[in-house]
Formats: structure tokens, sequence, C-alpha cells
DNA sequence: TTGGAATATTCGATCCTTCGCATATAGTAT
DNA sequence: ATACTATATGCGAAGGATCGAATATTCCAA
């Protein structure tokens, strides 16, 4: 396989390789939402949730309609929206391993009894 | 879904996101590899490749067994060449624009006509 | 136990990413 | 035009990722 296939999909792993950029993605899972909205729901700075949606924009992981003063996005292909799965049941799969890679988990995570 | 979950699956994506990374998970789909053969399949430094597959390891996406003086990586669970088997559906999908998105092309790529 | 092969780690330079702040653009309404 | 709301972009600081070169470790063989 040539290696600019590899660094376009390293470039869509990049991408996806930021907490909040995975929260967006996964907000968009059951439809479209704003800017607006995610901004509100992530709590976080509008430039700083407007700069993801640059980066998820350049790699065409996400499209955006724009409709009077707002602009709604969505996410262009639910390919993504499986790996994203995938990766829920990974998750699940090695709870026990990826407790012992995180740093803190908070309240809403099953206790470990540790 | 608590942020220490995102930032899990963003670590995991991050660990994904270099092309070179990436062949070597590709490598490995069809059984394992001892970093020497992957040294060599690469053509790439030794250290270099020592240190993705540290990368890999430290988020657990490879295991490796030790015979005698050689390192034998594998892949730790084919989930991961699952998500990577979407992404490969997803390149095919959306190949044109996919071009657009890359700098530059080699020789080994289908031809685009231009 | 000395040597050689295979692999890992450390170091430092360079580049990339992320953030907040400030500013710019675009749309709507008055 | 002016003002207001929604979104995007530019900038600079701080931290993280990547590389090659050098060095360390581990295992086996003589």
């Amino acid at each position: 396989m040539p290696d600019s296939l590899r660094r376009f999909k390293a470039d869509i792993f990049q991408a996806l390789a930021h907490p909040t950029r995975i929260a967006i993605i996964e907000l968009l899972e059951d439809g479209e939402l704003s800017a607006g909205d995610l901004m509100e729901k992530l709590g976080m700075e509008q430039a700083n949730i407007s700069q993801h949606l640059a980066v998820l924009r350049s790699k065409q992981l996400v499209v955006n309609r724009k409709a009077g003063n707002q602009v709604f996005y969505s996410v262009r292909d639910p390919i993504i929206n499986k790996v994203l799965a995938l990766m829920r049941r990974y998750f699940q799969k090695h709870l026990k391993e990826a407790l012992g890679l995180l740093d803190e988990m908070d309240d809403s995570t099953i206790p470990t009894g540790r």
C-alpha cells in the first residue's frame, strides 16, 4: 500500500485524536447540531469549538449547512460512527486495562474496588 | 459520557495517527512479526521503528512475545483490524475527495486523469 | 567473559497542536 | 447605516510529537 494512503488514514485518525472532537462526533450521531448547540452542550469556549470544527471540516469528517445566522454540522459518513462504535466495544472489552491507563476517573464511572 | 473515556479513545486514535504505525498494524494483520522484520519491510531506522512500537505498546494496541534474541509483535485485539478495515472502506468511498486532500500521490495509485 | 546481534531508551532539535484572547466576517433586524 | 448575534480566523505561548544519533540492555554463542 502506498504511503499516501497511510498518510490519509493517519490524518483522519489525527482528526479524531482529541477528546473534544470525539465528543463533537458523538453528539452529532443523533443528527445535526449548530455550532452554538455544541458550544453549549460541551461548555467550552466558542473559539475553541470553532477551531475543532475546523479540524473536522478540513478532513471532511463533518459537513455544514448554513441556515441564516447559524451553521449546522453533521457527520458526513456513517462509517465514522461505526468506527466510534467499534471503539466503544473495544473500551468495554478492555475496561480493566483501560482503567490502568487512565490517570483519573470521574464519579460516573464504574468503581474499580481499589 | 465522562471525559476520561473520551480521553481514552482519543489516545488510541492518537496512537494510530501516524503512517508508520498504521503500516505496522497492517503488516501485523496476517500474523506476528519481529521488530527486525518490521524494520526491514518498512525500510526505516531501527530506533524509529522501536519508538513507534513503544507508542503502540504503551496504548496496548500490540503485544509482544520474546523469543531469544528477538521480540515478536502482534495486534492485541482484532477490533483494531476492523477499525482499519472500515477506514479502507471509507477511503474507497471517498477516493475522489481524498485525492484532493493529499499533497501528492505516488505511482502505484490509481491515476486521476488530470 | 568477551563479542555480536536484536531491540530499547535517552537526548536534543524541530515541528505540530492546542489554547485563550482578540479580531474578523456574515447574517438579521431595526 | 447601525447594532446585534453567530461563527470563523489570526496570533502567540505552552506543551507534545517525531526524528536521527548515540548509548544502553538483553540474549545467545564461542
